[in-house]
DNA sequence: GCACAGGCTTGACTCAGATCAACCGGAGCC
DNA sequence: GGCTCCGGTTGATCTGAGTCAAGCCTGTGC
């Protein structure tokens, strides 16, 4: 079992098919046969690597097709009325981007790639037709939007009741949980995203952000080497976070 | 084409099917074709009027349907780490509640009725099936979750970026083009929620609440009596909250 | 190699909204 | 009627995070 995960083919080579590529168990085909994997793989667009600060979509765009992110990472943005960029999300490898567009047919948001990344593309008409067909696709995308939903429910909670300290904290555990489900370093991993970036993401002011993070540092809860993280302290910031370990 | 919606049977009545309701243009018979209706009206029960502060689903309760408001008001809300409130949404008649439940087959929040209220209870599994044979419902569903996904963020910039001025302005102008889309009085209803729920979804507190709803009824841009909003000035409260009019 | 720009950190000061406290008024109950 | 309780309002004070300002570090381009 292990060693089947280990042999499947790094994600950053667009040759490799879904079934072949080693974020099956996290990403869409997570629920799917293998034979229905083989019909999604028909539909998936693999690109070439994307560079750093590429978008893959714009807010307002016709929406077309939902994004996997296979390698690298990528935010998402909107533009508030006030015009200045509020950051909605950070995806890691095995999420997917662009459920937003879904209900008004054009992207509610910009996503943009935070260093080298690998994208899958997936047209959603084809989405839609497939799932017709395949009922575990249908129930895995409705679970797909609805976690998205609890996710952004969390974040409403952290930003309403959480001190800046907690949203710094909890940040830091997310980030150190995806490290975990993709078999990576939960307690050694570099930041993709700048300073303002996890500013704008979490409601406070780069200065705060930083201070945060100088703060943690001294208490021994992580190491910080510009934007490489490591000696992180899982349970000591599940603690700062006020989150139940 | 007024004249047919008006004679529509008033949503109290639980008798009403979904193609007589009068919500029917806003809520989950939206997008679909007259026969489908049917289909949809066949898995819809329709409860008797549900007292106020009555739950209709606990958070951690095993997910089973989905919910319309048909009459009343609800308010969604979940349990912090810290064992706080926190209210995740207002709905009203025509929106629907129990989304976030879909991802973990368990609800991620409570939902509780703010005022004698009537509810559709759709059970999820006959939707999925259902939905397998109605593309346009399949795709409403999805489009469904999707705007979810869209308010959340909207809310989660309201609230990393937003004073209490803007908070508070920008909620009463959702209430009144809500109330609007329901072909009622946008300048004057009943909040059905207390202050508290308000200063909950909003981040704040209910003194500040309080005081910055006595601000605007200085300003003129609402008049109050107690729950009651009346003379509201949409296009000042627009301002107010810095929206695009 | 050097210069420049943008990202990050640190310090001093300010302020919006929280906290604490007092009071008001209507609804429910004896 | 009078009492109590709870939700709401208003005022005085406090504080966490924002703002402003300065300086540093790092990566990039010539």
């Amino acid at each position: 079992m292990r060693r089947a995960e280990a042999s499947k083919a790094c994600p950053h080579n667009p040759a490799v098919s879904c079934n072949n590529c080693r974020l099956s168990g996290i990403c869409l085909p997570l629920a799917l046969e293998s034979d229905e994997i083989v019909k999604l793989d028909n539909i998936v667009q693999r690109g070439r690597p994307l560079p750093k600060s590429r978008h893959i979509f714009r807010e307002g765009d016709a929406f077309t097709s939902v994004f996997a992110v296979r390698s690298g990472a990528v935010k998402t943005y909107s533009i508030t009325d006030a015009g200045e960029e509020q950051v909605t999300g950070f995806y890691f490898p095995g999420e997917v981007v662009g459920l937003d567009g879904i209900g008004q047919n054009r992207y509610a948001s910009s996503a943009v790639s935070l260093e080298v990344s690998a994208i899958c593309e997936i047209p959603f008409s084809q989405i839609e037709d497939l799932s017709g067909q395949l009922p575990n696709l249908q129930r895995h995308f409705f679970k797909l939007l609805s976690s998205e939903i609890v996710d952004d429910q969390r974040h409403i909670t952290l930003l309403s009741k959480n001190t800046a300290d907690e949203r710094v904290a909890s940040l830091l555990v997310s980030i150190s949980a995806r490290q975990a489900r993709r078999k990576l370093s939960a307690s050694a991993f570099r930041l993709p995203m700048s300073r303002a970036d996890i500013a704008s993401f979490l409601g406070l002011t780069v200065e705060t952000v930083s201070r945060v993070l100088s703060r943690f540092a001294k208490q021994d809860l992580i190491r910080i080497d510009n934007k490489e993280i490591s000696d992180l302290d899982v349970e000591g910031l599940k603690a700062a976070a006020n989150l139940q370990p």
